[in-house]
DNA sequence: GTCAGGATGATCTAGACAGCATGTC
DNA sequence: CTAGATCATCCTGAC
């Protein structure tokens, strides 16, 4: 079947895919055509990576905008829609406009409405129903990237009822998804009323086999020597990445993708690969790497960026949650570029965007799992996932994945295991208290249903129901969820007649709007009432909002105790108890002494760090009690009642806790971002995340704070601690990191040169800005004109050296808790 | 006295979505 | 309490 032939689709576009080199579609592409993809029919394509599912979706979509419709396609990571987005931008000239959706990164919402096809992220989508985006009722086709997803404990049930509610608010609407082979691709597509191509077939040849004994056994029975023992090669992953780097193709020897179970792992097996890797360079390689060297160490002054350099330069990489966004990209791209010839990866990689490689490596095959109780082999979906990403299109006659094992009988059980193994069946995980807690309550603000049985009316539209015998297991968890949301004032109960309606609160369509985990924002308020909703801190010793005596107990109606479940997370007592006295029983003593709980930062960093949707900090050796110290220093600025020691596991999460919060601290009193990644061990993508999630929560805090009719002196508490963690600044610098091109660096120089405000910088002399920005005439042009100057220009302007001396004095102005580490220091 | 190298014990363990306001493909 | 790799530390034995 050629593209030219296909009808339906925007004139132009076959001959295009032609030209691109399409001369005839693949067979599960014909297949999925033929099936009645361009006429709007259901479709399902579970067909491995890499084998045209991209154009599979592509066609759906451009027959949907040729039928003067709009097409929607959802993908799991924000990455991917930027990827995906530059894809179906080829077909602009086409007269297709796209546009794309996700949490940081938004295209304005009346302009969306006007693009032919938007990419989105399953909760971005899921965000836009709640919030009542206009355009989600108009669109003609939805295409699901990577629904096997939907298996996943945490985000699948937000991807199957994000899809559940797109087909009941639009019943013509054209689903298409798109998954990996999987053990029942039969079933998904019976759940989405679609049909099915369920194919095996790649444009690629893949050959998986194992390694043991220094000989790969290939699937196909072959076997390829690559002997191990020969430093610096001398051990399994070294000798096949250095094989791998002999089979040269057009001048270059081929890369390799190493995947390993943990970061240490991945930046150790760099380490040793670079040595491999470095003998493979040549001379302009060289230089392009120290280049790409250079600008990882500019961007981040960090143990790990630097390890990371440090192993680019010799043309190996590591790729894992800990590097920052930008580090990433980076190395991919240069990977891609075929600069780096070895990435060492934690399965970030697996399910990212496009990288394949010609050889790939498994080397672990198990990986620890604190539920399971010890090392828990991969799936097979995961190890399939991974494998998939062997073969570059156009370079590589045939992709190699490789499984590491340690001898003849791990060879067999890896071949049992994984090589023969057809992938794990999907299954859906919507039966869970957490999923169903945010999921059952937007289904109510929405409007998808508004009693107990329309709850379960609308649950049936789901792969679980599906797949499930009965629904009684559901329908319990969703009972016991319904109590919750109504014990803490999300949903309530109306008789409506003789039916009982369930219906949102005011709160609870502001906490589904806000995209909130309900538990999370329970956590919120109790934590704000706790607090009695004090006047900001010491800053300016402006209380009086609270001298009245108001405090916000929580309400005391004795039915709302009854069960823990339902009661978790709230504050009990009339918050009269003692000065910020722990109470050992959990009860009571939430709220100190008359003068209130000031919200402090700390206070709120504690907080928003307790919530379900910030990711725990690990505890590690000796954390417990320095944390348990500084729990006990800090006591009184923690909001809401503790639990007790006694009570180890949540003492021990209690802790946690407080640890991001001190990070969170740290970030916003300007200690270093390097200085930080050490003394918690994390990398410089963990402090973003974190600063992100802390961003985003405390937003929200402080609407709930209105929402719950919180003294204003509590907002403005709320929104200076969240400026400080976003701009990373102590509270005087918070105007100056409000100019654009003013980060935490250059606000803490330009301060300490007497420029403490933006109306500073459209008087200040302009020797001292230049002065304070040490000299760079561009950037102090362009940040007085974003503070609003009307004569920016530096021309003839010469740095004033005082005030670049206070400026540089002023840039290490962290607190040091160190004390005796830092003999220099002088304050 | 020193140092290589083995035995023992301690330590640690993957990932990443959302809001909102601006400026950017 | 579960597992396994890695790393720090101590110990042994050879010189």
């Amino acid at each position: 079947m050629e593209p030219t032939s296909l009808s339906g689709l925007p004139s132009g576009v076959g001959e295009a895919l032609e030209a691109e080199g399409v001369a005839e579609l693949y067979p599960p592409q014909a297949e999925a055509v033929e099936a009645g993809l361009l006429e709007g029919e259901n479709l399902v394509a579970a067909v491995p990576t890499a084998s045209g599912k991209t154009l599979i979706a592509e066609l759906a979509m451009l027959s949907a905008i040729e039928r003067g419709g709009t097409a929607l396609y959802i993908v799991p990571l924000r990455a991917l829609a930027s990827e995906k987005r530059a894809e179906f931008e080829r077909f602009e000239e086409f007269g297709v406009t796209v546009g794309v959706s996700t949490g940081n990164y938004e295209s304005d919402g009346e302009w969306l409405a006007t693009r032919d096809v938007i990419v989105a992220t399953s909760e971005k989508v899921d965000s836009l129903i709640r919030n009542g985006a206009p355009w989600i009722d108009d669109l003609s086709c939805v295409v699901s990237d990577e629904i096997h997803l939907v298996n996943d404990r945490s985000r699948g049930p937000t991807l199957e009822v994000t899809l559940a509610k797109l087909r009941r608010i639009n019943e013509g609407l054209q689903t298409v998804a798109l998954s990996a082979t999987v053990g029942n691709a039969r079933e998904i597509a019976d759940w989405l009323d679609a049909a099915l191509v369920d194919s095996d077939w790649r444009p690629i040849d893949l050959r998986v086999g194992v390694h043991a004994n220094g000989a790969i056994d290939f699937d196909d029975g072959s076997r390829t020597d690559v002997p191990v023992g020969d430093p610096p090669t001398d051990d399994q992953t070294a000798a096949l990445v250095d094989d791998a780097l002999d089979t040269v193709e057009d001048g270059r020897g081929g890369s390799s993708l190493v995947f390993v179970n943990s970061r240490r792992n991945a930046e150790s097996a760099a380490r040793n690969l670079a040595r491999v890797t470095r003998r493979h360079l040549e001379e302009a390689e060289r230089e392009e790497l120290d280049a790409l060297a250079e600008e990882i160490r500019s961007g981040s002054e960090t143990d790990t960026g630097e390890s990371l350099a440090e192993v680019i330069e010799a043309g190996a990489a590591f790729h894992h949650a800990g590097l920052t966004s930008d580090q990433r990209a980076l190395v991919e791209d240069a990977f891609r570029d075929r600069l780096i010839k070895c990435i060492c990866a934690t399965p970030t990689l697996a399910a990212g965007v496009n990288t394949p490689a010609r050889r790939v490596i498994v080397r672990d095959w198990r990986r620890y799992d604190g539920e399971f109780g010890g090392m828990k082999p991969l799936d097979a979906l995961e190890v399939h996932q991974m494998c998939g990403r062997a073969g570059r299109p156009g370079l590589d006659p045939y992709g190699e994945a490789v499984l590491l094992a340690n001898d003849a009988e791990q060879s067999e059980e890896l071949f049992d295991r994984y090589v023969w193994a057809d992938a794990e069946p999907v299954r859906s995980k919507l039966a869970a208290e957490p999923a169903l807690r945010t999921h059952v309550l937007a289904t109510i603000a929405t409007g998808f249903a508004s009693t107990r049985e329309g709850l379960f009316e609308f649950l049936a539209n789901t792969l679980y129901a599906e797949q499930a015998d009965d629904d009684r297991h559901l329908r319990s968890v969703t009972d016991g969820v319904v109590e919750y949301l109504v014990a803490n004032e999300f949903l309530e109960r109306e008789r409506d007649g003789g039916r009982e309606a369930l219906a949102a609160t005011s709160i609870g369509h502001t906490v589904s709007r806000l995209y909130l985990d309900p538990m999370s924002a329970a956590e919120l308020i109790d934590g704000l009432r706790a607090a009695g909703g004090g006047g900001s801190a010491a800053s300016d010793g402006t209380d009086t909002l609270d001298a009245d005596g108001v405090r916000y107990a929580p309400s005391e109606d004795p039915d709302e105790q009854a069960d823990g479940f339902v009661t978790y997370g709230r504050v009990d007592g009339d918050g009269k108890g003692g000065d910020g006295e722990r109470s050992d029983d959990g009860a009571a003593a939430a709220a100190a002494g008359d003068a209130g709980i000031d919200l402090t930062p700390l206070g709120l960093y504690h907080l928003v760090s307790r919530t379900p949707d910030m990711y725990e900090l690990y505890l590690k050796s000796g954390d417990e009690e320095r944390y348990t110290q500084t729990y006990y220093e800090r006591e009184a600025e923690l909001l809401g009642a503790a639990p007790s020691e006694h009570e180890e596991v949540r003492f021990e999460d209690w802790l946690a806790s407080l640890k991001t919060a001190r990070l969170l601290e740290d970030w916003a009193t300007e200690v270093d971002e390097d200085r930080i990644a050490e003394r918690y061990q994390v990398g410089p993508g963990d402090v973003r995340g974190k600063v992100d999630a802390a961003e985003w929560l405390l937003r929200a805090a402080e609407t709930l704070a209105r929402e719950i009719d919180l003294p204003e002196a509590a907002v403005t508490s709320i929104r200076d601690a969240r400026k400080r963690v976003e701009y990373g600044v102590r509270e005087e610098l918070l105007e100056l990191a409000g100019v654009r091109e003013v980060g935490r660096k250059r606000a803490r120089r330009l301060y300490e040169a007497g420029i403490a405000s933006r109306d500073d910088l459209r008087e200040a002399d302009k020797a001292t800005v230049l002065g304070a920005l040490r000299g760079r005439e561009r950037t102090a042009e362009t940040i007085l004109e974003n503070a609003g100057r009307e004569d920016p220009s530096m021309d003839d302007v010469r740095p004033d050296a005082s005030a670049a001396a206070a400026a540089t004095a002023g840039a290490g102005t962290e607190e040091d808790e160190d004390g005796q580490s830092n003999l220099g220091d002088f304050r």
